[in-house]
DNA sequence: ATTTAAGTATGATCTGGATCATAAATTAAC
DNA sequence: GTTAATTTATGATCCAGATCATACTTAAAT
């Protein structure tokens, strides 16, 4: 719907190509971004270098609005995790979209209250429960987006920068669940059963 | 802004006293909560019964929109820490004041842009840093919200089950920041420096 | 004013998952 | 089709913070 209308009035997407930075933490929000076709995950870094998921976003969907909402810096990266068509709607373009399309604006009121679904139900995982538990609930997680297929299509390392644990730690534990039959692995892939 | 309204409009809020829970996780949301006066915190709650803070809310505040916007269950409980005045407002009723006020509407959605914010910060936090980078985190964004008083209300065990760390680790950092004069203790209670 | 409860304090021990190291299997790139 | 780069795999060691135990201090009930 969003999407349609954005290509309906002409905008005209950016180019990003895999690998490229979208925008950075400390930069100041002045535009929304929305996915015509392509990949991005937005993921924060610690000191270490170490990255941690903070969302994944594909075709369709779009990011950024809520740093410029409450006109606060990003706090993220936004990476292309493939070459990407991007529409990038200007701040008072976007505003002018939310007040002239209530619909629209309670769309985004959901998109919102998915997301902060998303992430409560991480931080209880990682505040309070161990490895096994959190990988299990990911997975049930990223299943249920994908209903029509069998095969996740994550890597460990996804699934560690997801959960906050390390690779080594989550191929144990899938291996572990492999072998208690809660999920199957061919050729690595992980398969709902 | 809105509490104002309702109150004008004549809602009568509904008494809860100190402990009182007002929903409960896996109840199906038909309500939004405005609280008048007092204090509730959101806590999920795992199976060993340790709880998790997801957010703790005051007077002229309101919760439990997310649940009904997206129409889940509920993830958590909300509790009364004090005796509490709340206006329930009915699912029909909210949605009528989100379609006929787009203020309001916008207020929404920046609120639960500011809670995305929290979340993604306590994220970040719980997944890559220690104990004391957490506490350190978590006590400099307590402080900014109250920057009129130099004491924090909040006890070791409220700072745990925000942080995902167990009191006595709290309490040894807290003891260690005291000594690297990041803050002060009088009596227990934290001070600002 | 006293009892009771909640919160703070500190030491000793234990453990889940991090870290380090090394290699095999897949996938991507040329 | 071969090389290079990711990703998966597995063992050995280590350590931050959990857990357990016990005591003291402050605040809340009665």
């Amino acid at each position: 719907m969003t999407i349609k209308y954005l290509l309906d009035n002409s905008y005209k997407p950016s180019l990003y190509k895999k690998g490229d930075v979208i925008y950075e933490p400390g930069a100041q929000p002045r535009a929304v971004y929305f996915i015509k076709t392509g990949k991005v995950r937005m993921v924060t870094v610690n000191d270490d270098g170490k990255e941690f998921i903070q969302g994944i976003f594909k075709s369709n969907e779009y990011f950024g609005e809520p740093a410029l909402l409450v006109n606060k810096p990003y706090l993220a990266y936004t990476i292309a995790t493939q070459d990407s068509e991007i529409i990038v709607v200007k701040g008072e373009e976007f505003f002018k979209m939310l007040k002239e399309h209530p619909d629209f604006s309670m769309k985004l009121i959901q998109t919102l209250s998915h997301r902060l679904f998303y992430k409560s139900m991480m931080l209880e995982e990682l505040a309070n429960e161990h490895a096994e538990h959190r990988i299990r609930t990911l997975i049930a997680y990223l299943f249920k987006d994908v209903e029509h297929t069998q095969e996740l299509k994550v890597t460990r390392q996804q699934l560690a920068d997801m959960s906050g644990l390390r690779v080594e730690t989550v191929i144990r534990i899938i291996k572990k669940l492999s072998d208690q039959k809660e999920l199957k692995l061919v050729r690595g892939k992980i398969i709902r059963i």
